[in-house]
RNA sequence: CGGGGCAUGGUGUAACGGCAGCACGAGUCCUUUGGGAGGAUUUAGUUCCAGUUCAAAUCUGGAUGCCCCGACCA
């Protein structure tokens, strides 16, 4: 009996992460693999999460002046070639439609990676002057990468994301936006995810194929390997070059316009579910659930549950600003529900039993600490609000925390490699920026230069591989 | 693409070359419900192709698929 029962039970995350990441996902019915390799299916708990930060990004992107639009999911193999770099970088993982209606493709189609090439084909043609400027366009869509070793959320062969794509007169403007777009999912990351990070510029070797710059915020997973969140890139002037984007400035003179772009994925739920799960299933923080609260009345005999039934549904109501579910499910036992919506990671579970009734007051248990508290059923709004800004304040605070406990300094390679060999974690360390010192290091300990965080003081120090002069501390870990 | 492993009901697992069993799930009925309830009953399986053998889930060869570790990557 006692075999049956520790079977059903999540393997600790403290004991096999990999293995628990993928059965929290399964368990707890945020996705599932499809029939295609490399492919999942988002059900409908994960698709929720996922729309929920479409909610807060769009709006943002709203904000800023940035209009949605979508471009097309092929792309003429000839687009992609153009731009050199690009298309050296994702040759390796694209998909390529050969055959339409039964007939051979006279011209390959690609199925886009990412798709600065069709829509800045696009801009070409809009863009004649300064007064088309600045144009700001951000697409929801699925993009498709042939990868080796997929990953539920994390890598999959296609998956969904915002990019944004923006076209400015001038270098400040450019340079304005770019920053505009990191900041922006770095805010999101820390005041909706909970989660912090690190956030700086990439080095040459890691930056976006074709980019000038790209900025990025990395993120601590708990078993010391780096996610990168998102990507900010400076495209300078290169794509505006081979894609014929010019226009007419207000001096009469033609002007090459400067772009960037930035995206945000599906993989940001992979971040998600590994920084704050625990043993007992996912922990979603309020910003960002599905369902912040649950009820769970707790049956007792035939007459009282209807009363039970009445006050949950009536509670339901007053808390018409929360996303709130009740769980009214028989043949389910009070136990076997709170597992269950603990491992769906729900913030916040009212319950709501004979005795709550009697009392007026209903029992509040916290997800993430566990903590119950009675809550009178005049002010419970007021309470719910309170206990879930506690939970979301209480989530981040923790992945700060561990973000720098596992955030070392390191001067001596020997050092270096140990740490990367045991707890893993960021290492901040002098670099001499050059890509064969980056090469060796990632050889040798599997880390890589994950950035130049923008708080990075000038200094005088050497190079931690080679010894050589260098300037800047940079960020290294490794990777997902 | 290199290295390793696995393939049995829907899921997880067991069976020396000799009757394919167990648990979970699912269905039905009854009793239950303050931390993964109990009983009765029903349900469904050896990845594919060949070989060895009186006899193959089990041995051999091949195919396919999946998982893990590397390289690649949001």
């Amino acid at each position: 009996m006692k075999k049956i029962f520790e079977k059903e039970k999540l393997v600790k995350k403290s004991e096999d992460f990999a293995k628990w990441y993928q059965d929290v996902i399964l368990q707890s019915g945020l996705a599932d693999y499809a029939p295609v390799k490399g492919c999942m299916v988002f059900k409908p708990q994960g698709f929720a999460i996922w729309e929920n930060i479409q909610k807060v990004l769009d709006q943002k992107f709203k904000e800023k002046g940035v209009k949605n639009a979508y471009f097309p999911l092929f792309i003429p193999e000839k687009f992609l070639k153009r731009e050199k770099e690009h298309i050296e970088g994702f040759s390796p993982e694209l998909a390529v439609v050969t055959i339409g209606g039964g007939e051979e493709l006279k011209e390959k189609l690609v199925v886009r990676p990412t798709s600065e090439t069709i829509i800045y084909e696009m801009f070409s043609k809009w863009i004649k002057s300064w007064r088309d400027l600045p144009l700001m366009l951000n697409q929801w869509c699925n993009v498709v990468r042939w990868e080796m070793r997929p990953r539920l959320f994390l890598r999959t062969t296609e998956f969904l994301w915002q990019e944004g794509h923006t076209v400015h007169g001038t270098q400040e403007e450019n340079l304005e936006m770019v920053n505009w777009a990191l900041e922006n999912y770095v805010n999101v990351y820390r005041d909706f995810f909970a989660i912090d990070g690190i956030w700086g510029k990439k080095s040459e070797r890691e930056k976006f194929p074709g980019a000038r710059t790209t900025y990025t915020f990395e993120m601590l997973m708990p078993d010391g390997k780096a996610l990168q969140g998102c990507t900010s890139h400076n495209l300078g002037q290169n794509f505006a070059k081979v894609f014929n984007l010019k226009f007419l400035d207000k001096d009469g003179k033609e002007k090459i316009p400067w772009q960037t772009c930035w995206g945000l994925s599906t993989r940001s739920i992979g971040a998600l579910i590994m920084v704050h799960g625990d043993d007992q299933g996912l922990i979603l923080p309020p910003k960002l659930a599905p369902a912040q609260i649950v009820i769970i009345p707790i049956f007792q005999g035939k007459e009282d549950d209807k009363n039970l039934i009445k006050k949950a549904e009536e509670i339901k109501k007053s808390l018409d600003s929360f996303r709130v579910e009740i769980d009214l499910r028989e043949g389910h036992s009070v136990g076997w529900k709170f597992n269950e919506w603990e491992l769906r990671g729900v913030p916040l579970r009212l319950e709501l039993g004979q005795k709550e009734l009697k009392e007026k007051k209903a029992t509040l248990v916290r997800r993430d600490t566990g903590e119950k508290s009675l809550a009178p059923f005049s002010s419970l709004a007021k309470e719910v609000k309170e206990a879930l800004d506690l939970i979301q304040k209480n989530l981040f605070l923790k992945s700060s925390r561990f973000m720098k406990e596992n955030t070392r300094e390191v001067s001596d390679y020997d050092a270096f490699k140990l740490i990367m060999k045991k707890e893993k974690g960021f290492i901040r360390a002098f670099w001499c920026e050059n890509p064969d010192c980056e090469a060796k290091l990632k050889e040798e300990t599997k880390a890589t230069v994950r950035a130049l965080p923008f708080d990075a003081e000038e200094e005088k120090g050497k190079c931690i591989y080679c010894q050589e002069p260098a300037e800047k501390k940079w960020v290294f870990a490794q990777t997902y």
